[in-house]
DNA sequence: AAGTTCCCCAACCGCATAGTT
DNA sequence: TAACTATGCGGTTGGGGAACT
């Protein structure tokens, strides 16, 4: 048999809290602690049920909550915890002290979100945006190009779809950019998404073969260093002891401060994520590129970027060859993409 | 000044899980 | 073990103020 069924909550007070409520709920508390909350409003005399006291005086009433707006310091906090835990609200929380869940999770939604999708970053995954809305601007200059071979004759037909086709171009450029900059920006402050795929950008031959070559590691495999194509060398985060995060300002107050069965407990998110990771960098490039023409303009080009492969040994020599591909060969890549977009 | 839209955030709702009888 | 409650969590809503037209 279980317990009496409680009581009859259809007629109890919602919406707002009253300064008297307040009043109310907060000198029981501090009278009598706690106890529990289903009991608590009746010998508070609330005609609230306890549910709604638990959420008020957790997220509004309790003493040592933090008032104001979060520090740049909490939301990079909030940004790397979320990376490594999802929309785990509560367990961030944790590590902000004075900050609730609730509130955590409101500026989630209205600040950070946007400023990470207007970052060009998908918020759910902390990668790269690759849905179809992003790349819409693309794929409409990319029509309008098309549009350019029916143009009536009062324009210059042959003049608007240069242009068009150099916009198509430069916002190939640009979100090829984006998207190897906020990588690597997300890398640099995120020890837990360090990973060779995303530091290095795709290869210009992977972009245009439109096979996927990219080498995935998992991160729990690698030694205790790896070196990162920046220069830097970065500590395998995974090989470190909670302790060593305090050397960081990332995880300052957060993962440090947790003992070992959630150290665990991360590496065991981390290694969901990046199975994740791993399954969206096989469908990094879409298969629109892996179906473009393999004509004599392609080969020539194809030549041109092997050439300049060769003569660069730089790290940075992907982004070289991508430069080379779209700005200085200029005849040929016009031509090249001219076809494509024909 | 009035109406409309946008945005923030407190509070609610439904669900999952642990605990109690 | 079943039935039920208490608690906590994450998603969602809607009131109200700010910004815009």
């Amino acid at each position: 048999m279980g317990r009496s069924p409680s009581s009859n909550e259809s007629n109890v007070k919602k919406g707002p809290w009253t300064p008297e409520e307040d009043g109310k709920l907060m000198d029981y508390i501090s009278k009598h602690g706690r106890g529990t909350w289903r009991t608590l409003p009746k010998h508070a005399g609330l005609n609230r049920n306890g549910k709604s006291c638990r959420l008020r005086w957790e997220n509004y009433l309790r003493p040592d909550i933090k008032r104001g707006k979060l520090t740049e310091e909490e939301e990079q906090l909030i940004i790397n915890l979320h990376s490594v835990l999802g929309n785990k609200w509560s367990k961030i929380a944790t590590s902000l002290p004075g900050r609730t869940d609730n509130e955590i999770k409101n500026y989630w939604n209205t600040t950070i979100r946007k400023k990470l999708l207007h970052m060009g970053i998908d918020p759910e995954t902390h990668r790269p945006r690759t849905d179809l809305n992003y790349l819409m601007n693309l794929s409409q200059l990319l029509g309008m190009s098309n549009l350019g071979t029916s143009m009536s004759p009062w324009t210059n037909p042959t003049s608007l779809q240069t242009d068009v086709t150099q916009l198509a171009k430069l916002q190939v450029l640009q979100n090829m950019l984006q998207l190897m900059n906020n990588t690597s920006l997300i890398s640099m402050t995120n020890p837990y998404l360090l990973d060779n795929q995303i530091l290095n950008p795709p290869s210009l031959d992977t972009f245009l073969h439109g096979t996927n070559t990219l080498q995935v590691r998992d991160p729990m495999l690698r030694g205790p260093e790896y070196p990162n194509p920046i220069g830097n060398n970065i500590s395998d985060p995974f090989s470190q002891t909670p302790s060593d995060y305090s050397q960081q300002n990332i995880f300052k107050s957060g993962i440090e401060k947790e003992n070992e069965t959630s150290h665990q407990e991360v590496r065991s998110y981390t290694k969901n994520i990046n199975t994740s990771q791993q399954n969206q960098a096989e469908n990094l490039l879409p298969p629109l590129v892996a179906s473009c023409p393999r004509t004599t303009t392609f080969n020539k080009m194809q030549r041109n970027y092997n050439e300049a492969q060769k003569s660069t040994e730089s790290p940075f020599s992907t982004f070289e060859a991508w430069e080379k591909f779209l700005i200085e060969d200029d005849e040929a890549s016009g031509s090249y993409w001219k076809e494509i977009l024909e």
